[in-house]
DNA sequence: ACAGCCATGTAACTTGTTACATGATTTT
DNA sequence: AAAATCATGTAACAAGTTACATGGCTGT
């Protein structure tokens, strides 16, 4: 829903063609997410079929113009008012060790401690990324920065997290409540034949 | 990606007809994320497809039952091995607040404000639940936890990259580098008007 | 009889994404 | 002349998700 939401709301500044919208979108975002040049025009076509943009006759070069709509404006208006709420995030991460805990047989330290040394990787290649940039001089780096912050945030929580889910599974475990992490060998028989409830 | 590696892991512990694996999948996740059915007709079809499982002729009810394949067991193997690498994640948060600082006339101060409101009111609401289960004392429970944790740090960690953002453009805007947060008096109204509301 | 759950499915749709085809223009 | 970039598109797919149709069975 974003990258619609932000070519409507760059749509919104000024009409322009498709090639061009996806040099505006890689600078304003500060080159962080290359974007497929196809897709820019897939999500006008699907823009248009909303009633969100429409052609606007073509350029003095002869390219293909995009104007937004009333309705698009809103659309961004309502886009910048509203806060994101990620209500439901199925996160891949959370749900992976949440089933893992339930799997019979699965070394779940040893998972949490894989995952631990990748998520330490990507966040120490994210902060020396960042020590390689100086304050931000443009726009672009402005966005550059925003960007790779929330990536250095977010990682850095699941990182956190990570070392939390580890002591709350070895509590339940030595509270006895939790079979996840030793494994009775028959367990897993027994789960073969009748399932769950 | 996710709740279709979570039904093939399932089954990997022993065949299951459709409707038990949505009360598996929510039981191992503590009900954190209900599961509508219909999903889990559409992913085993399309496991199916991709020969990851079998149908595995009739239950003893002649309930349709699923049997995962050796390539389906190896993937699930490969799915526990590997470590979850969120590659070129494109935040929709982060990349609102990039689009937006390069927008004229949007007040971000303002933006980021709302958005910290609506991301306080996340975190007391997901404390306040998480204060009202004690210790885990089953799977499920373990399960629940797991994932509310998981959500807590990870909006924890967006109200932290918030307060760091404003910093980092009111920097940037303080060094003149960004015209974004100084607005030209007559672009405000244009925006304005609109209304955010 | 009716409500409600169990159970299987299908059709339709969303956004995101890539790979490819096709030319025009520009650069080397 | 060849290579690269500009520019527009199409076709196809992924995974997630919902709404609905269709029965059977159970409890009131």
């Amino acid at each position: 829903m974003s990258v619609r939401q932000s070519l409507l709301a760059i749509l919104d500044q000024a009409p322009c063609y498709g090639y061009q919208l996806r040099g505006e979108f890689e600078t304003r975002t500060g080159g962080t997410w290359p974007l497929n040049v196809g897709q820019v025009y897939t999500t006008l076509d699907r823009l248009e079929r909303d009633g969100f943009v429409t052609r606007d006759g073509a350029d003095v070069e002869g390219r293909v113009r995009y104007a937004i709509t009333d309705a698009g404006s809103s659309e961004v208006r309502g886009w910048l008012a509203a806060p994101v709420v990620r209500q439901q995030v199925r996160d891949e991460l959370a749900m992976k060790l949440a089933i893992a805990c339930t799997l019979p047989g699965i070394d779940v330290p040893a998972l949490i401690q894989t995952q631990r040394t990748a998520t330490l990787a990507v966040l120490q290649d994210l902060t020396r990324t960042k020590s390689s940039q100086a304050a931000p001089a443009s726009p672009s780096d402005l966005a550059w920065s925003l960007v790779v912050e929330s990536m250095i945030f977010a990682v850095e929580a699941e990182a956190r997290w990570l070392d939390h889910a580890e002591a709350t599974i070895a509590r339940a475990a030595r509270s006895g409540a939790v079979a996840a992490v030793e494994v009775p060998r028959a367990a897993r028989r027994i789960v073969a034949e009748g399932g769950a409830r």
